[in-house]
Parts: C-alpha cells; structure tokens; sequence
DNA sequence: GTTGGCAGTCTCAGGCAGCGAGTGCTAACC
DNA sequence: GGTTAGCACTCGCTGCCTGAGACTGCCAAC
C-alpha cells in the first residue's frame, strides 16, 4: 500500500483494466490486457505490473487463478486522471440540446430540474438527480394569495428565475378576499427585490413592532407572509428519475439487494439525500464518489458522480448515482454536461 | 383440473395449506397439516385430500419428495373464501385513525391521497398507491389567475372537496393584471357550481360565439379557461409509497428481479398503474388480482389489492402491490378500510 | 373412509477428480 | 536493468458419487 507516484506505462494498464473490467465485468487477464493497443509489452511484463499495482491496493484478485478486477481505490485512481484530462474539454452542448427539448425555452424552475433528472437518466441510464438551491437566497418578486376556503388560503410566491412555490396555509379566522388582495399588494409593495431571507426577517421585525399598532390589515399580511417563510428553509426541493434502473438486470444485477432498498428508501425520504450530498459538494466542478469512499456502508455498493450549479450561496446540484461499475468517463461528462445547462438557463432568466 | 365444489374439509385443508405457506415461505407437509387444529384427520388422509387437489390445480410441488405450495389458483380459491366471509365484518376504523393522524382534519384533497397511500404502506408494508378520480365530475368552485412573468399565468382551479389544483399557462401576449382579475371575476360568476366537463363545453360554446364579439376580456377569460381545462383528462394524479418494500429482503426477496423492474417502471409513468387498474376496476369492493391472473406477463410474480371508492363517475381507487405470498386476509382488510375512510373524509367535506 | 407402515423419490450437502484459466517464478535474452 | 518465454503451480468450476433427510404414494388392515 505504498503510494510512490505511478510510472506512465503501469498507470495506462491500471486504466486500460479498469476500462477492460467495466466493458466486461469479468476478471480481466494479463494475456488480455497485452492485446490491447497501445502498450507493447508481453503478457509477463503486464503481470510484473499487475503485481505491483497489486501491492500498491489498485487492484485484486477473487481468487489466485483469476484475472485482476479494480478496487475502489483503483477506480479511483482511475476518476482521477479522467478529472484531470478534461479540465480543458467539456461539452455541454449535446446534454443542453436534450434538456432544451425536454423542458423548453423558457420552463418554470422546476420543470427545468425534473426535466434535468430526467435526461441525466436517459443519456446514462443510471438513476439521476436534481436538486434545488436553498430558496433562502432567492430574489422575492410576488406574493399572492388565493382564497380556497373561508380560513384557508393558497400562498404562492414567485421568486427571480421562474421560480414558483405554492403553499397552503390556514389562518384561524376567516378572511374577506379584497382584504387578501390588499395585503398581497401591500407585501409586494415592500419587499418585492430582496432576497427570501431578507423578507423574513424583516417581516418578523415588523410584527413585533404591529404589536402595539392594532393594524388589521398589516397584521394578517405579514402573519401569512411568515408562515409562508417559515417552510423555506426545512425541505429543499429533489427531483428524481430512473429508479427502474436500478433494477435493470441487463447481465448481473447493478447493485446488491440490500444497496438497491437503502437507495429506494432515499428516494421516498429524498432529504436524506440532500443530506448526503452536503458531505460531499464542497467546491464547483464534478465531484465522484464510489463504494467504499461512502460513509454510509449501506452505499458501499454504489458510485456518485455530482456537480454543483449556479453561485455563491445559490448553489444547487445535479447528478447520478449507479454502480461501482459505471462508465465513470462517460457519464463524468454527461453530468459535467447537465451542471453547465442548468447554469446556463438559469443566468439567460435573470 | 376438475371444478367439482369441495368439500368442507377439503377447504379447510386448503385454506390451513396456504395460511401456513404464506408464514413460512417453506413448501408444507402433510405433517405440519395434520398437527394444526380444527382438522383431526392424520397425515395419510391429508395426502390423500393433497394429491386431489394438486389434481384440481389448486396446490403443486415444487420436487416430489417436498411438501405442497399453493398455485396461484389456490390463492385464487382462498381469497374468495376470503372475501365471502368478511362481506359483513368490514372494520375501518383503526385505519381511518391513522388516516386522520397523517392527514389532519380537513386536508386538501392531494394531501389526503398521499397520505392515505402512506398508511397503506405503513401498515401492510408493501407498496402503497392512491389514485384520484378523474377531474371532469368536480364541481367547479372557483378559478383564479396569478401572473408569474409578463405572458405567463399560474391558474388555480379549486373544486369541491378540497380540490386544488395549480396549472401555469403561456399566453402568447402580456396581459395586464386588472384584467387578468376581472377575467377570474367573469369566469367564477358564470360557472361556479357546475362539473368541470359542463365547464368546458360551455367554454367551447362561447369562444365560438365570442368570435363575433370582440369582446377582449372575455375572450382573454375563455381562452385561458379553456387550455386550464384541455388538460383535465389527460393525466389523473397518483399518489405511491413504499417502494423500498419491494427489494425489502427479509427472508427472501420478495418479487423477482425483473418484476421489480417493472414495478419501478410503473412507478416512473405512473399512468400505466392506472391503465392496468383500469381492466380490474368496475364493482365496489375489494378486488385481488393475483399473479398469473394479472394481463401483463411482467406482473405474474405479485398481486394487487386494490378498492374503489365515492360513487357514480366520481371514482378513484386505493390499494397494494406485494408478493403473491401476502397476507391476504390483513392487507384486504386494510385496503377495505382505506376505501372506505378515504369515502368518509369526501363525503364529510361536501 | 381412515390409518399405519413402508418403499420409493428427490433434494441437499459433502467429498473427490479432472479441467482450464491464469498467475508467479526462473532463467535466458537484449 | 528491464523484458520475455516457458513452465510449474494454484485454485475455482463442473460433474459425479454418496449418504442423509424429508415427504410422498401406495397398500393392506381397520
């Protein structure tokens, strides 16, 4: 398990291997390996390597007469280097065409980001996510409330981005609908431009001021804009498609049994995997995670591949998850691809 | 494959047959048969009674040295003994208790639905789903236009039962938002009260006569109307839970890989869960459809338990997906008392 | 019609041999 | 020193056999 730096020449065989084991699935061989192009070595030589990289824990046998498979660490060496090769050469051009045709030219935000989940799922036919920045930074644009019942009222808001939510809310006494129109136009007048956050701590500060004003009106506009408010922060939207995939037995089956149920479990509780994913998006660009790296050991079994979109504290995220065996290359560029789209639709909004 | 009727006691044997399989998941024994109480034979007579109905295709072995498992056709026989016997101890309330517990009081009508599915799969732990009846029977209550962008409005029809639902709607042209109100004012003026389907027509009627009027506020009214309501039919909402119970590996896994897969798929596009309860569903009640039984060769390894519930064309269903090893006579129960709680809550908001 | 008894059948687990894939090692070579 | 050919060795896989165990089917007695 030493980790002196890898000459070329073993690190194109740990590659060429572990491309050779994700076509294949099947242990591959030292005979095998040399036939490839490329590295013009006999099958000897390659099995000189394949020990060293043996040693070095890239690599492992199932059992001494078989052929090599990666480790997770030989994935991960592996991810690397693709992550390093394409820093230069992303495309995003062919993902944003299918997104572009999914959700339109101009789609409400979540459409766009159930519309990206759903290409993420059909180009890489793994399961495929999106997730929503959190609404705390989003610029307030509308308030409106339509009364359903005699105390019970639709909020919806609009935020900068088409970016719609509905809520409902009960107030405990009934309400005259011009009374409603009337606080709706008085909270747009106000807070109309600032950020979410901003809205709702201003409208706290204002209630504790109204306290002593016996102002009606007031009193139920912010008093619906702050249950409004309140939901904000505890669930952050997720949009989820292609969980059939999971149980695509094309030739074994993706993922163990016990992987696929805490997979499906995440998503019925899709905060769990919000949560999971605040682990591990820290800077922009691709982030890769697989098998053993996961700190849950129920998601041993499977690999990560997310990317981050949008700025500053309006971050969101975009991704896949599928087996450690995936064809990391490909879809490292599929979801690289899908992060700069949504980006890109979101910025042409503003 | 007689159909001769049978016997009492040859029922009995059955019955006790497939209660035992569906604890133990193991093939029986006439042993373990003649050990049971209620049928004081020995386990000759019950090999005898076995090896007619393997005969009639009630039961088989899966080698001839192992003990009986039921056919699906046992199932079948069983679940009809089943279903004729609780024809009048049907009990809903401890299910309507959890109902009310998830749900609230008064819920919105989406809100009632995934909830009931939620329970559903909390307490038979399978796969849960809820299914809305169609739209064009509500009783149109109130229409109301929020402006989202310059040409973009988000169109919120409320029906009767606590029926919300949100649509947004391109114009081609900016319209200002006094109309946009005055539109909603015209519009819940004339139609409040009626069905949704009487709704539309009468909207089509008008645009035709609106032709010669040039009359702009209307026709900005009826033409928006008019494409909330094309989409009516098209899509009726369901609501799922619990899919993890299906790769959920107790013992064994439950249903095959591949009618898993199928299952997820149908998860995914949801309409096809509605197509397939479409054959199933016409009388009130309970119905069970079980492997074999089921249309799509896909399906043959679960069973569906499914009720309807509300009455005339304003009907929806409510039900389970599991294993064609479920407990039967627990899961019909709960998905009766489903039905019936889900009935309780409509009517009582009417 | 029911029952006890017994032979027959089949699965399952364990042990063993032969096969084949693929390696590790060694000695020769460049 | 790195590379290569050759060969012995290892080990999983398959097929075969055997004994044990689980049930049944059938028959004769009740």
């Amino acid at each position: 398990m030493t980790s002196a730096p890898l000459s070329d020449r073993t690190r194109r065989v740990l590659a060429s291997l572990v491309r050779e084991y994700i076509d294949t699935g099947e242990p591959v061989a030292s005979a095998v390996l040399c036939r490839k192009p490329g590295l013009g070595v006999s099958s000897a030589t390659i099995r000189n390597i394949l020990a060293q990289l043996e040693d070095m824990g890239y690599v492992s046998q199932p059992h001494t007469s078989a052929g090599r498979i990666p480790t997770d660490l030989g994935y991960r060496y592996y991810v690397d280097m693709l992550l390093d090769s394409r820093r230069s050469t992303r495309d995003a051009s062919s993902v944003e065409a299918r997104l572009r045709e999914q959700a339109g030219d101009a789609p409400l935000f979540d459409h766009l980001l159930s519309s990206a989940s759903h290409v993420l799922f059909e180009v890489s036919h793994h399961l495929g996510f999106a997730i929503a920045p959190s609404d705390e930074q989003a610029i307030f644009q509308r308030i409106e409330f339509v009364p359903i019942s005699d105390a019970r009222v639709l909020v919806v808001t609009v935020a900068r981005g088409n970016h719609v939510s509905q809520k409902v809310v009960d107030i405990g006494e009934p309400v005259e609908p011009s009374a409603l129109t009337q606080a709706a136009n008085y909270l747009n007048a106000e807070f109309s431009g600032l950020p979410l956050a901003d809205v709702r701590q201003l409208v706290l500060a204002r209630l504790e001021q109204e306290r002593t004003l016996y102002d009606r009106l007031r009193d139920v506009a912010l008093r619906l804009a702050r249950t409004t408010l309140e939901g904000i922060e505890t669930a952050t939207a997720v949009y989820i498609d292609g969980t059939s995939s999971l149980a695509d037995a094309g030739d074994a089956p993706a993922v163990s049994l016990s992987t696929l149920h805490t997979l499906l479990r995440m998503v019925e509780e899709k905060q769990r995997l919000v949560k999971l994913l605040d682990a591990y998006l820290d800077g922009p660009g691709v982030a890769v995670v697989i098998g053993a790296e996961h700190q849950d050991p129920q998601l041993r079994g499977c690999s990560l591949v997310v990317a981050s979109y949008g700025e500053g504290t309006r971050r969101g995220a975009v991704g896949v998850i599928g087996p450690t065996r995936m064809q990391y290359s490909r879809t490292i560029s599929v979801v690289d691809g899908a992060a700069v789209a949504v980006a890109r639709f979101l910025r042409d909004q503003n």
